[in-house]
DNA sequence: AATAAAATTTAGACAAGACTAAAAATAAAT
DNA sequence: ATTTATTTTTAGTCTTGTCTAAATTTTATT
């Protein structure tokens, strides 16, 4: 069994292993959790001692297995907390993250399984995000920044990058969700704006927002 | 904003109050909570500098009206819980505790007031026990213990006194559940026993049973 | 290749919450 | 009214998870 914070360094190493693969540094984690690099090495220790994951000094970390199964479940959690809130519980989706970040921590399988049956096995989070099966596997969608779209292209809009409360809000201002047809009618070089179709409405989106919708 | 820790010394206190009426004991506190009284002393001092409680050294402990308040909270929403993972999630009745155990400390009152609309703002918990509403009172109904009425009394089974899994187990094997009409029978003046109807079935049930359910 | 910069680890400290053992206060019993 | 027993508090220790500051290792730069 993990305490709450064990299971959070889990969460962090586990997501940033999926971007770079290589052993994850001590600074990584540090930043992710908003917390020092000495602490990390301290709890790295015991995580390697409980063998979730690898350590050698000065050459980060990288998850066992065991590590990555306990921390998909982690994250299984957490997506179908949100799930929950937003479908059950009138909740939107800027406003999950903080609730489920404690939920996800709730020990008993029994429940977990039973809010998995009670929104009938959801694939998806409220943030379009996979959520891991029991096993910790995850659905990996072929999906692309709105950014790397052309002229012409056009697809659903199916999740976010950034996931913050103002990044949600500005979505929701501008009337985008998750399931839309979006069309790219401009892309402007100079500095990567775009003229897109959505929902009927013709809108021009910063580059900034186009890094963090995917289509 | 109270810790974990915190909310579990404030509820024993409240829960010992409902009893004695008077200063709450370090001891009494160290045994509801399984901790040591030197722990207790710790704690308390600091609940008292947070004004939750009054503290007089060897005096023991009162909460304030603040400290009522918070504790009720909790309370209600370990109950409010337990409810919902009866109703919404298929738990039985002696499965809940731990759960909500845990549950109860969640911080969000968007949270807790979706869960209580969801239930239809339920009065009670699936142990009978009355919910704590807002402001942190409940409804006081008059029950008696089984054991406390006479042969051709009858009333409604209303709720337990003990709540651990092996008496609720106990109930569920003998069928007898809240809501049921019982009829005294028999009551036998040697060892407290006493026949009942319940559920059209007549049954005897001993003195330790019938000090443990409410009509 | 030597030096500067950045990242990482170690050492030592601290707060929360718990514990043991000893001291002090209250309650009970002779 | 003493003495004994019980309760409570204090003092000091431990663990978890964090931190700062210093030391060490790795990486980058000249």
């Amino acid at each position: 069994m993990f305490t709450s914070s064990e299971e959070n360094y889990l969460k962090a190493v586990y997501h940033l292993s999926l971007v770079s693969d290589k052993g994850i540094s001590t600074n990584a984690i540090a930043k992710k959790l908003e917390t020092k690099a000495s602490s990390v090495t301290d709890m790295v220790k015991k995580l390697a001692d409980k063998k979730v994951l690898v350590y050698k000094k000065y050459q980060g970390v990288q998850l066992t297995e065991e590590g990555k199964k306990t921390a998909a479940n982690i994250i299984r959690k957490h997506r179908l907390w949100e799930v929950f809130l937003v479908e059950k519980l009138n909740f939107s989706w800027d406003e999950v993250h903080d609730v489920a970040e404690q939920l996800e921590h709730i020990k008993s399988s029994k429940l977990i399984d039973e809010i998995d049956a009670l929104l009938g096995f959801p694939k998806y989070d409220p943030h379009g995000d996979p959520i891991p099966d029991k096993e910790g596997n995850l659905d990996q969608i072929e999906k692309s920044l709105l950014s790397t779209l052309q002229v012409g292209d056009s697809g659903v809009c199916v999740g976010v990058h950034d996931s913050s409360s103002t990044f949600l809000k500005f979505l929701d201002k501008q009337n985008i969700a998750l399931g839309q047809e979006i069309t790219i009618l401009e892309k402007e070089v100079f500095d990567g704006s775009m003229t897109i179709k959505i929902n009927n409405n013709v809108l021009t989106v910063s580059n900034k927002i186009a890094n963090n919708l995917y289509i």
